[in-house]
DNA sequence: CAGTGGTCTAGACCACTGA
DNA sequence: CAGTGGTCTAGACCACTGT
């Protein structure tokens, strides 16, 4: 199967998915479907683009899992009316955040205690009796400088053996992921005012402007760990697309 | 063509892509499949699951693109060794986003003015020529009370229609979505303080933390609009994986 | 160079849903 | 009911890449 350039379209030259998805987003970005528009169905796509329709399928439904297009089983395909995106930002590991900017990565555990969860934790994890948690208060440093400030508490009812962990060396973080490694979570981002203490680990001014994750963990439906991570002022979450 | 296959795994029922992402995702949580263990290749999890190996290649490319799993050929796939996992944010159109609520969105322009592209800008958009851009400030209301302020510039080079464009009513999101409905975009989220004017029209104190998303815009390599949204104090981005 | 995933195909049947 | 997408299959060849 020779291929002699990337024009495809209807010459008759065989298509990959991938020739067949980005040729149709072209017609998209360029106006020739507009948003609305109804599009050519499965059959029709796979004869213009002279290929099978298992092709043509999977260069739809990655449209679709794109939010370019919408599909509907009778209705045909659609493109979107409002390009309703959505946006994949990495979540990544701080060790690994900051090593890939060339920094030195140090960690240290500020405190650890053993509380009763509070209230406003128990509504958030849903969890419905009250028990202990572990409190874990840490610091993530790039080059010496303060990177981030990390606030955990872990449900001892569902993790006991962190009771008995050592934090002073490795941080909670990389704890659980050698513990759990694969759970369901929830992530919340939002801006907050550096109060008294989080002003002092992160050394910047009280009332600078941090830009905090929040993350609320399960395994099997049990409440795991809350945790508010708290960057330096300037900190930014980029992504493409 | 009849299926008598017999055991697969688990029970005795013919599995689909779905059965089987979701059963090797349950042994990967398990901890039957350790962070960095080799799984079986292809055809060998098609045998054990009675399914063809494009069954099984789709479940496992899922598992991929998920971040689960890693695969290189040859190599074969293996448990990742950090859930390097991503998080996807829907980034709603202010509109629907408020609507969705169940508030009733209204929407005002501040100001409008051309004004020659600022250094910083021209930085941003990786512009070459100075050049000239129109600069909206617009707030969206839900239920009468501020909710979003919009501060936008668009490159009168690449848009030249948005000049004699009217905004009173309609806002530049919705009129650029209905002008350049897609395009390439890089979004950036942080947190910063609300300056004097900022906290005017969103009616908080000045200093107050608001929550920011910057979105950058190009279509076929040209730069067409930067806008900065800020969200009133307490908004927060959450999503689920 | 051999093993593994990546992709394509032609055909089939199913599931949903609009008219 | 009939049209459209959703999925599965069995087989084939290709593209990488570790050994």
């Amino acid at each position: 199967m020779l291929k002699f350039n990337h024009d495809e379209g209807h010459n008759g030259m065989k298509s990959t998915y991938r020739d067949v998805k980005s040729d149709i987003l072209s017609k998209i970005t360029k106006g020739e479907w507009g948003p609305g528009s109804l599009m050519p169905n499965e059959v029709e796509l796979a004869e213009t683009y002279g290929c099978a329709r298992a092709t043509v399928n999977r260069a739809m439904r990655e449209l679709a899992d794109d939010g370019i297009v919408e599909r509907r089983r009778k209705a045909g395909t659609r493109v979107r009316m409002a390009p309703l995106r959505q946006a994949r930002f990495d979540i990544p590991i701080v060790r690994c955040e900051i090593e890939e900017k060339g920094a030195a990565y140090r960690y240290s555990l500020v405190s650890q205690t053993v509380e009763d969860v509070p209230d406003w934790l128990r509504a958030r994890l849903k969890l419905d009796a009250g028990g202990r948690a572990l409190h874990l208060v840490c610091m993530h440093y790039a080059d010496g400088a303060p990177y981030q400030h990390e606030d955990r508490w872990i449900n001892l009812a569902a993790l006991p053996q962190a009771e008995t962990a050592d934090f002073r060396e490795v941080g909670p973080n990389e704890w659980l992921v050698s513990t759990i490694p694969f759970s369901d979570a929830e992530i919340s981002l939002s801006a907050a005012l550096a109060d008294k203490s989080l002003s002092a680990h992160l050394g910047c001014g009280v009332g600078a402007a941090v830009f905090a994750v929040e993350r609320l963990t399960w395994w099997e439906g049990q409440a795991l760990t809350y945790v508010r991570l708290s960057y330096q002022p300037g900190h930014r979450l980029t992504t493409r697309y």
